[in-house]
This record gives C-alpha cells, sequence and structure tokens, in this order.
DNA sequence: AAATGTACTCGAATCGATTCGATCGATTCG
DNA sequence: CGAATCGATCGAATCGATTCGAGTACATTT
C-alpha cells in the first residue's frame, strides 16, 4: 500500500507519480533524472503529475542507496565545536574545503571525535571522511574509517597508510621562527603551546612531554623549537585562545627570576594573549619582550605580530580537491604546504 | 551476486555476513541492532563472522532508507562560510546546537541558501532543518523544505506557518540600549547595521530601508532604535566582523560636522570595530564618543563594551531542543530568549 | 500425554529509487 | 516488401538493511 490521500503523513513516492501520469517507475525516473532518452510529451506529463501531487522529488535517502553515494563528506574535529571553531584557522580551512566540495556538489557534515561518538564516526552515511586537527584517537578513528572503506584524508596528522596527507612544514616553520629569536639574542625563551594530550588542560609542558604528546601538530612545532633550541621552558594553553594565552602568558612571565625574554606562541591568538599578559605584567613589546606566534591570522591586536603565516584556506582547498578526485576514482595528490616568515614588531633584539 | 573474495572494493554486506554465520539475514539483523530475541550462541556466531569478514556494521544508506531516517539535521547559513563562522554568536549557536542534537546521536550538515549543487535544501538526505540568520530568500527555503515535509526551526526568523521559532528580543533590546544613550544625553546618534539585504555590501543605510530589507534581525534591531530615536545615521556593514566596523566606523565618523555623539552597533564584532575606528581617528571613548554594541561576545578589546547580551548557546540549545523533540514526534516548543543591559565602560554622558 | 507457553529463528515484504536489457511501434534502407 | 534501425517505454532486478508475522523446537503445566 503506498500513498493515500487518507495518509495526511507520507509523501507521495515516485512510482505515485508514475501511476498518476500514466507511466511506469522508470519512466518517471528518467524522466526526473534527464538521463536516457523520454520524449517532451512524457517528461511534461510526469511533471505535471508531480506538481499536482505535491512531489518534491526523489527521496535520497533511497537515492544514496541506489547510487551507493551520499553526497556527503564527514568533517572530524576536535572535541568542542566551539573550541576548534575559535581558532581562525580551522575556519579558513573549513572555507576552503566547503569552496571545493561544494562544486563538487557535496554537504559537509560535522562530526566530533568524542569517546562515544565514534558511533557517528562508525555510522554516519558519508562517502568521505576529512581529518581535522584530530590527535587523540586518530588511529582508532582511521582503523573504523578504513574498515569501512572511506576514503580518507588527514591535516596536519601523522602518516597512516590508506590516508591522504595535507601537510603543512610545521617543524621547520618553527625552527626558523625559533632561529629568528635566536639570532635576536635569546637565550631563555619560553614556549606556549596548543593542546598536546587528552584531555585539553592547561599545565606546564613537562620534560618528558613526548612521552604523552598526541597531537601531531603540537609535537612538530615543538620539535622545531628543539632544532634551535637546547632547553626552553614550556606551558601547554588548554585551547587555541585568546584567554589561554594570557593564562600561559602570565605562568611563562610571572616570576621575574625564571622570566624567559622571549615567548613563541603556536598560534596566534595564543599569542595575542601572551601580548596581554605583558601589557598586565607592565612589559614592554618588544623591548622587554619578544613575542612571535603562529598562523598569520592578522588579529587585530594593536600589534604587528611576528609569526609564521600558513596558508590555510589552500589547506582546505587541498583537502577538498583530494576528495573530489578520490570520490571521482582518481588519485588524490598529497600536498604540503610551506609557511611565510612574518617579522612583525613584536620582536626585537634581547636586552642584557 | 553479493561480494567475492575476488572483488577487491566492494564491503560485505550482512547478508554475507548471515551466510558465514549460518543464520539468517533477519537473525543477524537482530543480532546487530541488540533488537529482539537472539541467543548469545548466534549473536557471538555472528559477530565472529564479521569479525572475520572484516564487516564494518550496518550501511547506513541502506539503514536510513529503512528506517525513514538519516540521522542528519541540517543547518543553514549564510552565503558564505567564512561569514558565517566569523560571528561568535553563530558558533556559540551551532555549538548548543551540537550539544543537543549530539546526544540524539545526530549530525550536523552544514548548508548555505544558494546551495544549487546537489546536496542543497532540496536534495540533501537529512530529517530536519535549522535555519540560522538566513535572511534572502527564507520564504522560498521554507517551500521547498516544507514540500519535503521536514521539520523546520528557524531562529531568529520573522514569523512563517509550520516553522517553530526560536526568538531573541531583539527590538525590544534594541530599544533599552538606545534609551541607555538617550538618557547619557546623546541626541545625534549613528547606527551601524548588520548585513540588511542580498548581496551583502557596505553601504549607508538609506532612508527608505524598509522596503528593501530582508534581515529579519537587521530589521528588529534598526525598529527598536527607532522606538526611542526619531531619526538617525545609519551605515550598512557587509558582514559581522570587526573590519567592517571600522569601515563603518570611518564613515560614521570621519566628518566633524555631522559626527555623532554615540554609535549603536548591532553586534560586538561591529562595535569593536567602531572603537578602532574612533582610535584611528583620534576620539576619546567614551568621553568624546560613546559606543554601544550587542551580542555580549566578550571580545577581548582593551574595553569594557556596553552592550546587550544575549544568551547565544542557550539559543542553539533550544533550537536542539526542539528538533529533537519533534524528531521523537513530540510537540516543539518555541521560545524566545530575553537580552541583558551589560553598562560597561564605551558609554557616558553626551559632552556639549 | 496433550496443551499451553516460551524462546528463538526464518521468510518475505518493504523502504524508494535507479538501471539494464527487452519490447514495441514506427521509420528508413536495401 | 521485408529487414534493420532507432527512439521511447516498460519489467524486473538491485541497492542493504529492517521488521512483522509465522513457524519450530523445547520446556513447563495440568
Amino acid at each position: 500500500m503506498t500513498t493515500e490521500a487518507s495518509d495526511g503523513v507520507s509523501r507521495p513516492t515516485l512510482a505515485d507519480v508514475a501511476a498518476a501520469a500514466g507511466v511506469s517507475p522508470s519512466t518517471a525516473s528518467l524522466a526526473f533524472s534527464g538521463a536516457g532518452p523520454v520524449s517532451e510529451a512524457t517528461r511534461e506529463r510526469v511533471h505535471a503529475a508531480a506538481q499536482k501531487l505535491n512531489y518534491a522529488g526523489p527521496d535520497p535517502r533511497a537515492q544514496s542507496l541506489r547510487r551507493g553515494r551520499s553526497g556527503i563528506v564527514g568533517v572530524v574535529m576536535e572535541d568542542r565545536l566551539r573550541d576548534a571553531f575559535r581558532d581562525p584557522m580551522n575556519i579558513a580551512m573549513l572555507d576552503g574545503l566547503a569552496d571545493e566540495t561544494g562544486t563538487a556538489g557535496v554537504g559537509l557534515l560535522l562530526l566530533t571525535e568524542t569517546g562515544d561518538a565514534s558511533v557517528s564516526i562508525a555510522s554516519a552515511p558519508m562517502d568521505a571522511v576529512v581529518l581535522i586537527g584530530c590527535s587523540t584517537s586518530l588511529a582508532e578513528s582511521v582503523a573504523i574509517l578504513r574498515q569501512r572503506g572511506l576514503p580518507i584524508v588527514a591535516v596536519e596528522a601523522e602518516e597512516l597508510s590508506g590516508v591522504v596527507p595535507i601537510g603543512l612544514e610545521n617543524r621547520e616553520g618553527s625552527a626558523v621562527i625559533a632561529r629568528h629569536l635566536l639570532q635576536l639574542g635569546h637565550t631563555r625563551i619560553g614556549v606556549v603551546t596548543l593542546p598536546i594530550e587528552r584531555p585539553h588542560r592547561a599545565m606546564r609542558l613537562s620534560r618528558d612531554w613526548r612521552q604523552t604528546a598526541t597531537s601531531e601538530v603540537t609535537i612538530q612545532r615543538l620539535l622545531g623549537v628543539q632544532d634551535v633550541y637546547e632547553s626552553f621552558d614550556g606551558f601547554v594553553a588548554s585551547t587555541s585562545s585568546i584567554d589561554a594565552g594570557i593564562e600561559a602568558g602570565l605562568a611563562l612571565l610571572r616570576d621575574p627570576a625564571s622570566r624567559p625574554t622571549g615567548i613563541l606562541a603556536q598560534s596566534d591568538l595564543l599569542a595575542v594573549g601572551v601580548l596581554r599578559a605583558a601589557e598586565q605584567l607592565g612589559l614592554a613589546v618588544p623591548d622587554e619582550l619578544s613575542v612571535a606566534g603562529f598562523d598569520g591570522a592578522r588579529i587585530d591586536s594593536g600589534y604587528d605580530l611576528t609569526t609564521m603565516v600558513q596558508p590555510a584556506v589552500q589547506k582546505g582547498r587541498a583537502a577538498g580537491r583530494a576528495i573530489n578526485a578520490m570520490l571521482a576514482g582518481e588519485e588524490p595528490e598529497p600536498v604540503t604546504f610551506t609557511v611565510v616568515f612574518h617579522r612583525g614588531n613584536t620582536t626585537g633584539e634581547a636586552k642584557p
């Protein structure tokens, strides 16, 4: 029993339309999709019938089953969307991603990696997945997705077989900016890192951070600093935000005895927070303290922040293109982007 | 012909698993979903078979067809994600929304109103839709969605039958803050509005803005000002951002002759932009110029902005709850939120 | 031992559309 | 005039899972 007038709830189906138009369902389908030869007359008849029945078009659920495609790409982000969206880099990426996938007629499904929400990773109707800033259970997630046979693109993640990487020269870039500070004569520096392990919480960076670190971006950027500085103080921010930067800045700068003369922040938001902290403590930038960021987010802070500029939108676009290629059955191209040093007015020579 | 070893691409289906376990597909389904009585022995046998075949679980596409549910809620936002995500209010809402829908195991699909792509309002496989900050073709979009029989929740939109509204006291709140300026003695004020019509572009607010305005939020907030001030200068920002606020601020403040003594911005981001513009022009706030915002976004600006605080996360949550209710077959509850006045240090008495 | 009940398991229909091969009538060509 | 061709349409299989009613085997009750 298909749709009846008495049934106020259920919508008409293509079969109903076909019946009303006096053609077979197959013909009605052809008439709608435009694929295949259909006479103008029948086409109109079918559309008229559809109109009359208030048919809203082919059910996307049925289509996706039949076609084996849902037209949806999953975007897996950090636990809390709030945190993920706070970072302008993520937004820029998402924008680039949406641009590319959008033209291919593909929508973006927001997913988070939280513990039992792996349910969603395991069961969302998607054709491919982009992993962004995922750290924790990357391997787990990838395992599930791989089992589902879904194409996977990971942005700035560790190398994993079967996963198309979109890379960024995090280590190299970080080393460049560290070298910048070194050349300015800074011997004692502090590093404000992005979250490094699960759960995210603010804390001093421990000596053996390498043991428990799970966030690839944080790790690479720290390694970059290590390539230049043998030792340094570090503080792990709970998230990439100005507030978290203030907290970190205060923690590193509060004690005049152990105060570094330069601070490298792993994101511009954190760097701006450090600038605010310096302000609160009455430290002049760059005269008494040099501050550098990472991202090139152009945050309005009253300063021209020294930072490494990354092409976030490009990253998103590249991810989108990789997805599109894979969905088209082509071979995707792994890409690695470079970061560009920007000398602002927040770094200067170390004064003894 | 179902999955075969020779076919490296196609994944095993539940039928394959059932066959391998020596049970019927129906039993295998029961074993997986947990619904219905299945002996422990068969359950294990089925799961073992699934394990051996590397079965990734029921195909969500098939499930959604059968169940008539996809577990996806569409979120319709402005044209450009970049713009939509720039506004902290949108993000907060999205966060609240994700919180509520997430617990119901529902994912969020990002959609824009322009999508002529195949996955658009008309054809995305979703169970319900939330309209956020949609202005342009709201009626059109709603018509399409209604034809599809989808539950619709609209945040801060005009009343439309069959659409569950989540409201905010935009007009009242705007009037409150306008009255605040009036009581401080400001007689000549300027208003910086959010985008008001399509396409979004920066421009002076015309006298007959009412004729072409399509953005409900902008309209209501303007009406609120009109409830207090008979006339005022206005500038329409191209988007809700600090940069757009600077542009608007400069436009309204540049000419000393016609310079207002107080400016009402329709968002905190815009207000911060105005503060920057005032800075550039050498105007002291609040001594020479009063600035007020709307949102309560707590943007770091060096000031404590006078503004109307709105519960953005709550709005998102309410939208999520309404969606959940409708998906559960219950009656959703329309909600209207109030805004709270916050007196900061950016508004002061008008000096003659 | 028959009857009633319980605990599983199975067959078959169904969700709504797409698509391939077959059919059928009409036109064109040899 | 018969055959080949072509366009339009139809039938039936298929996508992969869920679900309801029916059936089977075994345990319990009287």
